[in-house]
DNA sequence: GCAGAGGGCGCC
DNA sequence: AAAAGGCGCCCTCTGC
């Protein structure tokens, strides 16, 4: 049984949805939606909601988690979007409330906008209403059933548990030493400046950087003045890239060098950031869902998925606790192999490293080599060392490489690629095809048709890339969903006896942390590993590539390397 | 004064 | 001069 909800000013509209059709219906003070949704959990439902980040955050609030829901903004972006549903009526409906901003990229938005009647900018500025978020919930479920296409059904599933467990990850924050982080910032930047201006450490750099160029006052933060400043002491450089920087022979690169890596730190995971993103030994980012095209997470503030090495010493577990730190090895040239049914890249991949795999295949010669021509094939390198191992990989393993060749040569098309679930990549933008139809006109010129091709090219690398991506980050959701379930499974005893349980904390594409009491750990490691299996096993059947993971069980992030 | 672009760099 | 995908964030600079 599924129950849709809508949230309108202080009151939570409900109807129950049986066997495709709409029954009985509640209202209720939105202050009571969580103590109603837990009587009902009980008998096993599923929710069905516009947007998780709203409905499930005051369930969550509340106190109330929930097992299964339907997420309707972010699998219309799914469906609007996919090939397999092209022909659907749902597809060529009208645009909606439950458009996701910039995601309706297609021919609808475009005629939407022709029609001086109904143009974007005309949307409802309010969330959905009751009616809405069920008309569009039967739709999809319709729209589901006339594509008849398990994977899509799977992929729609994976991406709406997915926003659960984001906004359960926003609730339970990743548990955080300030006092640990704080001791790191010291040690590395000196006392910090009362004002936020630069902590010691980098005002001894900046002066040392000044002296070494002669150039009093110099702003090194300002790329224009420190390269002025450079060509004046006789430094021929185009750009300020540490790549650059570092081919130089000069008594300012040091300490430049230093100072970039320092005011990197300081300004992206100083003591700002701590003030701003970590509450109570908390960090708490918010995950967004759907946030890249490809399928995988993005997060919005706080840099959750950048957290550098330098601090994820700060990232530890609660006296008592552990982290269990859980990443997918190769996860996409794996995923790879799989897709493209690559029977011998598959086997490379059997012993463990796939990268010394195709050594051992005799097919590169070194681990390095083949860990940058895998990396090239699925990036599109054209030039350097990776280009030139192309014909290498495309001789050993015709059916992966050819895969991710033929989503390129789509992308340099203006055609969309799907991953294997089905996610559908957007179609190139209305600039994109200028571009091509300029270069069509008799007697374009040469730069236009250059241009044109510049374009084309960078298309395909992105196509071929999404198919991978996209397709490793299907894995990841399903690894991390199925995980979700076997730890609520596993303590369900203790999550009803309001004893402490484990809990995921932390999802980084190919990677997730969960912060366990250390008793359980094991277990939780176990549960880890079990639902790389299931996540292998749901996408890819039998086909024989496995997913190892590199599991540590530590007490802080840093000791997971 | 503010918004957006670009440089630069952190993560996968 | 970079080369090869996806992001987010900070700073500076530029244009309105």
């Amino acid at each position: 049984m599924d129950l849709v909800v809508a949230l309108a000013d202080g009151v939570a509209h409900i109807v129950q949805v049986r066997e495709g059709a709409p029954g009985e219906r509640w209202s209720l003070p939105r202050a009571e939606l969580p103590g109603w949704a837990a009587s009902q959990e009980v008998g096993g439902v599923r929710w069905v909601w516009a947007d998780s980040a709203e409905v499930y955050a005051v369930l969550l609030r509340g106190g109330v988690r929930v097992r299964h829901a339907v997420d309707l903004r972010l699998v219309r972006a799914i469906l609007r979007r996919a090939a397999a549903a092209a022909d659907t009526a749902y597809a060529g409906g009208p645009v909606s409330a439950l458009d996701l901003p910039g995601t309706d990229v297609g021919h609808h938005a475009a005629a939407a906008q022709e029609d001086p009647g109904t143009t974007l900018f005309d949307l409802p500025s309010t969330g959905p209403t009751i009616e809405e978020c069920l008309a569009e919930h039967l739709a999809q479920q319709e729209c589901l059933t006339q594509v008849g296409d398990s994977r899509l059904r799977l992929l729609c599933h994976a991406e709406s548990v997915g926003a659960l467990i984001a906004q359960e990850l926003n609730q339970v924050g990743v548990p955080f030493s300030s006092a640990t982080h704080e001791r790191l910032l010291r040690e590395l930047l000196g006392e910090p400046h009362a004002q936020g201006g630069r902590p010691a450490r980098m005002t001894e750099l900046c002066a040392e950087i000044r002296e070494a160029l002669a150039a009093p006052g110099l702003n090194p933060d300002s790329a224009p003045d420190l390269i002025a400043a450079l060509r004046r002491a006789g430094l021929e450089v185009a750009t300020t890239r540490q790549w650059e920087l570092e081919r130089i022979d000069h008594p300012v690169i040091p300490p430049l060098l230093a100072y970039r890596k320092l005011s990197r730190l300081h300004t992206a995971n100083g003591w700002a950031w701590l003030a701003s993103w970590v509450q109570d030994d908390r960090f708490r980012p918010d995950w967004v869902v759907g946030g890249v095209v490809t399928g995988r997470w993005a997060s919005r503030g706080g840099g959750a998925l950048q957290l550098p090495r330098q601090i994820r010493a700060a990232v530890r577990a609660e006296p008592g606790w552990r982290l269990v730190v859980a990443d997918a090895a190769q996860l996409e040239p794996r995923v790879l192999a799989a897709m493209s049914g690559d029977e011998v890249m598959a086997r490379a991949a059997a012993a463990g490293d796939l990268y010394q795999g195709l050594v051992d295949q005799g097919v590169l010669a070194s681990r390095q080599l083949a860990k940058m021509a895998m990396l090239g094939a699925m990036y599109g390198a054209t030039s350097g060392q990776a280009g030139a191992l192309m014909p290498v990989l495309r001789r050993a393993y015709p059916r992966a490489i050819g895969l991710v060749d033929a989503a390129a040569q789509a992308g340099e098309r203006g055609d969309q690629v799907r991953t294997w679930l089905g996610r559908t990549s957007p179609p190139p933008s209305p600039r994109w095809h200028e571009l091509q139809d300029a270069a069509q006109h008799p007697g374009a010129g040469d730069a236009a048709e250059r241009r044109a091709r510049q374009a084309a090219r960078d298309w395909g690398r992105f196509t071929r890339n999404f198919v991978v991506q996209g397709t490793a980050a299907e894995w990841a959701l399903c690894w991390l969903g199925h995980l979700r379930r076997v730890l609520d499974d596993t303590f369900a005893g203790q999550a009803s006896a309001g004893a402490p349980r484990p809990e995921l904390v932390y999802f980084l594409h190919d990677e997730v942390i969960v912060h366990t009491p250390q008793q359980y750990a094991d277990v939780v490691a176990e549960a880890v590993r079990e639902a790389a299996r299931a996540a292998g096993q749901l996408l890819f059947g039998g086909f024989p590539v496995e997913f190892p993971l590199d599991v540590a069980v530590v007490e802080s992030y840093d000791q997971a390397d």
